[in-house]
DNA sequence: CCCGTACTTTAGCATTTGCTTAAATGCGAC
DNA sequence: GTCGCATTTAAGCAAATGCTAAAGTACGGG
């Protein structure tokens, strides 16, 4: 009856769309949080994150501080710009990016995992 | 005199080995934090971690709960396990799988997020 | 033993990702 | 205006990702 799957007879239907329910009702937020993780989940882009916790910094900091072509930094970061996770500031010609708002409620704990407390060993 | 990037006069050595110096202290943890995310920052493994948050399912209830096919679901299981995220439990042919308690720290405030205090609105 | 069920693994493929290179764009100095 | 610097964008490509389909493994029942 149930062709995607396996034929147990407790397959419990109640069960699964009990399941499904709490599913639906998480979707939103799931989505937008799965996004931003996905965002978060690239070594890079967590890196700069890192660092952008910290204080602002301009494409051309970041492209020095971690050793990456402009352009690639500049795809990174405007991955997390369209994603809402930084927002750009603009002075003359240089971009200053930093965390946004929307989404620290997400990202502070993790990043706050990533801070030593002792400083040395 | 840097080949990378930009020319501007004020790059600041210090600042930007500053920074490398934080990155670099960060670094085992953030490269295991980077996992970690890029495993939940996908939207179908966002939502068996989601589940299984709750209670332990087998590959049959994943598969049947996210209509999806029975291989696919275990093949996310797989990256799971192998992040060491979830833990596999065999009884009988069925194998049960459930958080495990390696990357709880990162993901149970994650998961809270999404669980809706208010039944209905 | 053989068969059926739950699951895993493999191979193949389309899509996505992240980089490099090169060509824009934007803005300030002259 | 032209030039130079900071950044963005576009094009191209190799590698990674996520799926489907099919074969393989493991366990229980008859």
């Amino acid at each position: 009856m149930n062709p995607t799957s396996c034929v147990r007879v407790f397959a419990d239907t109640d069960h699964i769309q009990q399941c499904q329910a709490r599913l639906a009702q998480a979707a939103p937020a799931l989505s937008s949080l799965a996004s931003v993780l996905a965002l978060a989940g690239n070594e890079v882009r967590l890196q700069m994150l890192f660092l952008l916790a910290d204080e602002q910094l301009c494409v051309c900091d970041l492209a020095d501080v971690l050793k990456m072509n402009i352009s690639a930094v500049s795809q990174h970061l405007r991955k997390l710009k369209d994603g809402g996770v930084v927002t750009a500031r603009k002075v003359g010609q240089t971009v200053f990016y930093s965390l946004n708002a929307e989404h620290l409620p997400v990202l502070q704990p993790l990043l706050a995992r990533l801070i030593t407390t002792e400083p040395a060993q």
